[in-house]
DNA sequence: TGTACATCAGTGAACGCGCGTTCACTGATGTAC
DNA sequence: TGTACATCAGTGAACGCGCGTTCACTGATGTAC
């Protein structure tokens, strides 16, 4: 493959991007090499430096892609609760208590369920490339990536919060759930393989959907989504 | 040195086990290598392996005595707190609402102020490491100890919330409340630099304190203690 | 207590390995005429 | 549209580096008598 086309580069930057997205989020900044990144498009690592300027630019912008893909999905949830709650089988209810609380709930719901932890690789960036940011230098492109993506996060929960009911949330209340949610996920991670980590899932999943019974009716969303 | 006596071969692991605990939570497991470590004992890499199986093997080590640490210094708290209010200057406060609650909002305050976050050194094993024991293999010897400091660190919890006036704090409310304070430390870390670094820790700590305003009695205790 | 000897904590060179990055090269793509 | 040539995406070997681990060796410590 001595030449291709610039659609075709352009096809394997997105590649190499999408693929070390996932690859970060399982394995950490520090685990995924540029070889690895670059066979993920099916490329060997030597026209690396054609697409990036260094590895910590690609691990960057992975981060930021990362973080689009999952305010993407969250967005998508928020509007199709907005369409109208039983157009998507997913998350619709129809008691007057649940109804406009859809979007909040099939989020949190999700988001705090065994897939969701048992699956890091398309899961929230904000859980899985916390400590690798917090060890970056402050001049790292990481570092920016998340604070940015993690503004964006608080924005989208505020927005889908807002759409579940709650006409002016406030920016404190918005930052300790973010930080109830997130921590839960990322102890129950870190916890995986010990019974402690299902409980703190059921614990804060009961806690946030604001009851001490699991939530939505009998059924059971923690393992339908990630 | 080419023979040192038990006691201070005994001395010697111990301090590369300290030295290791610090190291590893600032930087991060993968980043602390046998070299670093046996040097902050003032020792060459090669008599390594008398003390240890493995490197992992150290690093969890490291990771049991970060926890042990900390419990610690938890239980001291906790004591100080039953002998009485004002005993200790730290946290002692004269009203009686305060009374007895002292013991759990100094923790709270400390854990989630500016110097913990910017301290990882010292600071809580739980944060610091949750990311490194959610990646490490089934078998790695980190996982068994993350898990298991993380109960104590769960039972540590509760102690200090029933000695500070709640008699039966369910094992749920725990739950969420050591989530709550662990990841608004592990997300004010990652986006430390960022405004919203400190939006995090003050909004979480007026929330854990049950307040919206600052709350202990107009002293700031964000930044006393690490 | 004194002597002879086994033990073993620590040394420093060496190993194979994978890393990030560089570079001369290839040859199809893209462009100027 | 066809031709000549410059561009540049991708290749694969090479670089220096630090890693975890091994090992022959040193010589004071610890022990048996």
């Amino acid at each position: 493959m001595p030449r291709a086309s610039r659609a075709e580069a352009e096809r394997h930057r997105e590649q190499v991007i999408a693929a070390t997205a996932k690859l970060v989020r399982t394995h950490g900044a520090d685990k995924v090499s540029v070889p690895q990144a670059m066979a993920a498009a099916g490329l060997t690592h030597g026209g690396f430096y054609r697409h990036f300027a260094s590895k910590d630019e690609l691990i960057a912008q992975a981060c930021t892609a990362a973080f689009a893909e999952r305010l993407a999905a969250m967005d998508d949830l928020a509007e199709a609760e907005a369409a109208g709650p039983d157009a998507d089988g997913n998350a619709g209810h129809d008691t007057g208590e649940e109804r406009g609380r859809g979007a909040r709930a099939a989020f949190l719901a999700t988001y705090l369920s065994t897939l969701h932890r048992d699956n890091p690789a398309l899961g929230c960036a904000a859980a899985a490339l916390a400590v690798d940011a917090a060890r970056a230098e402050p001049g790292d492109p990481l570092r920016r990536a998340y604070a940015d993506g993690m503004r964006n996060l608080v924005d989208g929960m505020e927005r889908i919060t807002r759409k579940s009911g709650d006409d002016s949330p406030d920016e404190g209340t918005i930052l300790v759930e973010v930080s109830t949610m997130i921590g839960a996920l990322v102890l129950s991670r870190a916890c995986a393989g010990d019974d402690l980590s299902d409980r703190i899932l059921t614990a804060v999943r009961d806690h946030v959907l604001g009851d001490d019974e699991h939530a939505p009716g009998g059924k059971d969303t923690s393992d339908t989504a990630g």
